[in-house]
RNA sequence: GGAGGGGUAGCGAAGUGGCUAAACGCGGCAGACUGUAAAUCUGCUCCCUCAGGGUUCGGCGGUUCAAAUCCGUCCCCCUCCA
């Protein structure tokens, strides 16, 4: 009952990583071992980059991809124009087309490198076909109003108020399923824990449309969540995100370096491919030697791999190395070129005002924020700790007389260059 | 439709005429300690500013020298009755 040479089911594999939640049907893990499916996954084009809460199913379709099943990688360039109420508190306001557009085309590239070998399709170029009449005759008739309603995502928003549009979601979400069972035999959908709803939803789409012997799947995997129980993938930065552009590849490393002793075995088991045995090794290396954190370099380095490229990675490191394990001052002007490549640099004529450059910077928020660290002892400038708020940023004091490093508490840099 | 309760800073929650930019808790930021960890301790946490100023307590309008606090009105939420 395996293959490959795997020990384990795909979906002992899975639940072993804490990336299985529920499945709709007891038989999907023989199917998994026997059958090679097709599966699809879908992200919404609602931004033009996803983040790392969205990263979970997509570390799970590579495992189903590893073990021969294949992939349909969904943008929702269609139901990004409507918007999904699963998990959301709150009615979102519509985007615009031309940004929804422009996201799924950012979305396309990135979802690719996630999972090359992956197929890529685009649900507007379906939705987009429909009349309102034909959608209602085709699809609309399948529905129950008892059933829509009871889905959390709805039920949840009673209250707090629904539009018809978002009410719909649920029916254009089952109209991809659909579309991807009858056009590419797509028999399975996987989704993080929210999208149960909706991938339910599906499933009795398929069956009522091409009849019970059309057998389809659902599956989900658990939301993140840390050791102490809040939710994983948000920081005093807000989101981190994928794309390079929004967080650069530094400070997603910097991000997985950071993560707690208690949540870093969990979080390489459901990020990276490392094996479990060489994931156990790490374990006992963190029990015995914390300080070197080991785990967390081994998590930071295979996502910021991953997600960045070996290039990105190196870049990370660089930057990592220059500021933590060595003296900003002692790296000659060439290492500091390549240390802070990837670090945005505030460009300055001539001279600027400490102040003005912790603003600039985005290391303060204001005049006034960025005097309250001064006086806090939170800014360092080229290594030295700051005291005085009135200090002046000088070509003639700058490192190799166009640099200035600075700052703001133990971890976030900022670098002022003086161009001529 | 009727009766009652409630809407206070990111969240929770005090405050019921001036001493209140508003207790306290959480969250966030910073300092100490460390391992770029956790826990702990300390400081900061409405906005802008050099001193100092500006705008807040669901919305609007009043009373008052002075209102989150009193009055009117409107909006929203909760509970019970019809």
């Amino acid at each position: 009952m395996y293959k490959g040479g795997n020990l384990m089911t795909l979906l002992e594999e899975l639940r072993a990583r804490g990336l299985f939640y529920a499945a709709t049907d007891d038989a999907l893990e023989e199917k998994l071992e026997t059958d090679t499916l097709t599966f699809y996954l879908g992200a919404d084009a609602s931004a033009d980059s996803l983040h790392i809460g969205h990263l979970v199913p997509y570390v799970v379709a590579r495992h189903l991809a590893s073990r021969g099943h294949k992939a349909i990688l969904l943008i929702g360039g269609g139901t990004g124009l409507i918007g999904d109420p699963s998990g959301k508190k709150e009615e979102r306001s519509l985007l615009d087309e031309a940004d929804v557009a422009h996201n799924a085309e950012a979305l396309t590239t990135q979802v690719q490198t996630l999972l090359p070998e992956g197929t890529i399709v685009n649900n507007h170029d379906w939705i987009k076909n429909y009349s309102l009449i034909g959608f209602l005759r085709t699809h609309g008739k399948h529905f129950g109003i008892n059933q829509m309603l009871a889905k959390d995502s709805v039920k949840t928003r009673l209250e707090s108020g629904l539009s018809f549009a978002e009410f719909t979601y649920q029916i254009l979400q089952s109209v991809d399923f659909l579309e991807l069972h009858k056009n590419h035999g797509c028999t399975l959908q996987i989704g993080g824990q929210d999208q149960w709803g909706n991938i339910t939803a599906g499933l009795e789409l398929i069956r009522r449309a091409e009849g019970a012997e059309a057998k389809a799947y659902g599956m989900v995997a658990p939301l993140l969540t840390k050791a102490d129980g809040t939710k994983f993938g948000k920081t005093e930065e807000g989101a981190v995100w994928l794309s390079p552009e929004r967080t650069s590849p530094y400070a997603f490393y910097q991000h997985f370096i950071n993560v707690d002793d208690a949540d870093v075995i969990a979080r390489l088991k459901q990020f990276t491919m490392l094996p479990l045995t060489a994931i156990a090794d790490l374990e006992r290396t963190t029990d015995e030697s914390p300080h070197l954190r080991e785990a967390q370099r081994t998590l930071a380095s295979e996502l910021t791999r991953y997600i960045h490229g070996e290039a990105g990675l190196q870049q990370a490191v660089n930057i990592t190395e220059a500021l933590f394990n060595n003296d900003v001052m002692s790296l000659s002007e060439a290492e500091l070129t390549m240390a802070f490549e990837g670090i945005d640099a505030y460009e300055v004529q001539g001279e600027v005002s400490l102040l003005d450059a912790l603003i600039k910077c985005n290391l303060a928020s204001s005049r006034r924020d960025a005097r309250t660290m001064i006086n806090q002892n939170a800014i360092t400038l080229n290594g030295d700790k700051v005291e005085d708020d009135t200090a002046v940023l000088t070509p003639k004091r700058a490192l190799y007389g166009t640099t200035h490093v600075l700052r703001r508490g133990k971890k976030r840099y900022g670098v002022v260059r003086h161009t001529r």
